[in-house]
DNA sequence: TTTAATTTTGTAATGATTACAAATTTTACA
DNA sequence: TGTAAAATTTGTAATCATTACAAAATTAAA
């Protein structure tokens, strides 16, 4: 049980059960984009008896209070992300992995009478270890 | 038959048969970011025997070849695309309709190694018509 | 404690998409 | 033009991610 996580949680008013205690801790330490799949496999060893209901709901919750940020980059899987400073994506079309880069400075786009709260910035391409396996 | 678009896809080496041009003209002729769904539900009155597998084999038929986009700016449902233009997409939360707007001007992220082919930019809020209803 | 409220769980349902094989249509060319 | 081969479409079934839901378990409140 993270101390450090079960805070974050209590600090938003969220109770901090052993599930979410151990969800939100593994978003803090796998910054890899998991799917719900993912996590669901690295922690049902470790709470066997863990839902990936559980886990659904437990992000949609997280996605509310601002814990994590969803991404769908290619259409089918949603991945969750623990990093939820501002920044841009970029996933290799042959590897599927998905990058973290720095978001790229815009202009906010004038759009009369719309409110504006949310962005995501999503690259494609190769990334530089397909593109080695290429040569 | 739209004779228009049966000669665009005759350009790009795809046989124009009947369901084609007609995905083809609906695309080139609603902006609307429709889904499969949506395509479906207008085409087949039109082509009684249309079948959905036939939308998505010839939408993914299509954006091997450029001639649409695809979006899935909400996790769940894909969006396609008539306008292969760059532009920027905005999707109100709560009507959840999506709008073009122009993409913002950008400085390409310096990603060593990397290749980069494709950019899409989201912005997600509430659109003019139901702020209005808001008041 | 006892009760009420919350959370988790497992199963079933849903909804989008894909697989696939049969039927149909189109194309190539004799 | 006729015929065989290739390409395309179709409908059904399968798959995969996600959601609904009600029962069980846990936690919180009185």
């Amino acid at each position: 049980m993270n101390t450090k996580s079960a805070e974050i949680l209590r600090a938003k008013g969220i109770s901090p059960s052993v599930q979410r205690v151990a969800i939100h801790d593994y978003m803090m330490t796998h910054f890899t984009h998991p799917t719900v799949d993912e996590i669901y496999r690295d922690l049902s060893p470790i709470i066997p008896t863990l839902s990936k209901t559980t886990i659904y709901n437990t992000l949609t919750l997280f996605l509310e209070h601002e814990l994590v940020d969803s991404l769908t980059m290619d259409g089918s899987i949603t991945h969750y992300d623990g990093n939820v400073q501002s920044h841009a994506h970029f996933q290799c079309s042959q590897c599927g992995e998905i990058y973290d880069i720095p978001m790229p400075k815009t202009e906010v786009p004038q759009l009369d009478g719309f409110e504006i709260n949310g962005m995501k910035v999503f690259y494609y391409g190769i990334c530089e270890k397909c593109k080695k396996k290429e040569i």
